[in-house]
DNA sequence: CGTTTATTTAACCGATTGGTTGACGATTGA
DNA sequence: TCAATCGTCAACCAATCGGTTAAATAAACG
């Protein structure tokens, strides 16, 4: 049985799809958008926006003939708890991650 | 190039690995120790463990013909940093991570 | 209507994954 | 010394992954 932390961490295993959650975190994008930046098909991308969905990372609308992508962090949130218990960690230390989303884009090179 | 994140959350998102972290969160175990639950080959769990180990998930260590693995957090942690990132997410709660705990092992029937 | 735009689906590809078995090297202990 | 134990390695397998291209579906536009 595959369960819903199996599917968090592997949709977060791959950086493409880390990248577009990143995006997301700005502003819902339409399919296309996401794509946009990457050097890759729209086809690979729509598989990567189902695999993230599946996941419950994001949630996606189709208004018309438009699918808007949301963050939809709560899946994350099970993973975090999840990961939390491992160590005692910092309380939140959104200056780290802000140089990580920084060395992310960076290396994607998207 | 394939970066420390990838290869975190790749490594956690198999319910194998993960319940061998959380044995080795109790004591640090002998290889063959780790393998004694799970119905699977020595050889399987050897590979999941190289996988944790070049994760950086765990330490390995070889006494005589014994290798020790411990948990190593500090790989958790980046990772950690960056889900953070995602939500404003309560601050660490341990009661939430042991109920998770407890279905993980009861999920994974090991 | 026909065309363009937005997105998914299907078929395919090579690489990787998670498991197996069997042989192997290294260490231990009687 | 010799057998047992600890762990890895090599070869193999089926299934999945991340990508491609081409065709299909659906909505909007002129």
């Amino acid at each position: 049985m595959e369960t819903r932390l199996d599917l968090v961490f592997a949709a977060l295993s791959d950086p493409t799809r880390r990248a577009i959650l990143t995006m997301l975190l700005e502003d819902d994008m339409a399919v296309t958008d996401v794509a946009e930046p990457f050097e890759m098909s729209l086809a690979a991308i729509s598989k990567h926006l189902t695999i993230l969905s599946r996941a419950g990372l994001i949630a996606q609308e189709k208004r018309g003939r438009v699918k808007w992508c949301k963050l939809d962090p709560g899946a994350l949130r099970e993973a975090s708890v999840w990961m939390q218990g491992f160590g005692q960690f910092e309380p939140v230390n959104l200056d780290a991650f802000e140089r990580f989303l920084e060395e992310e884009l960076r290396d994607d090179s998207i």
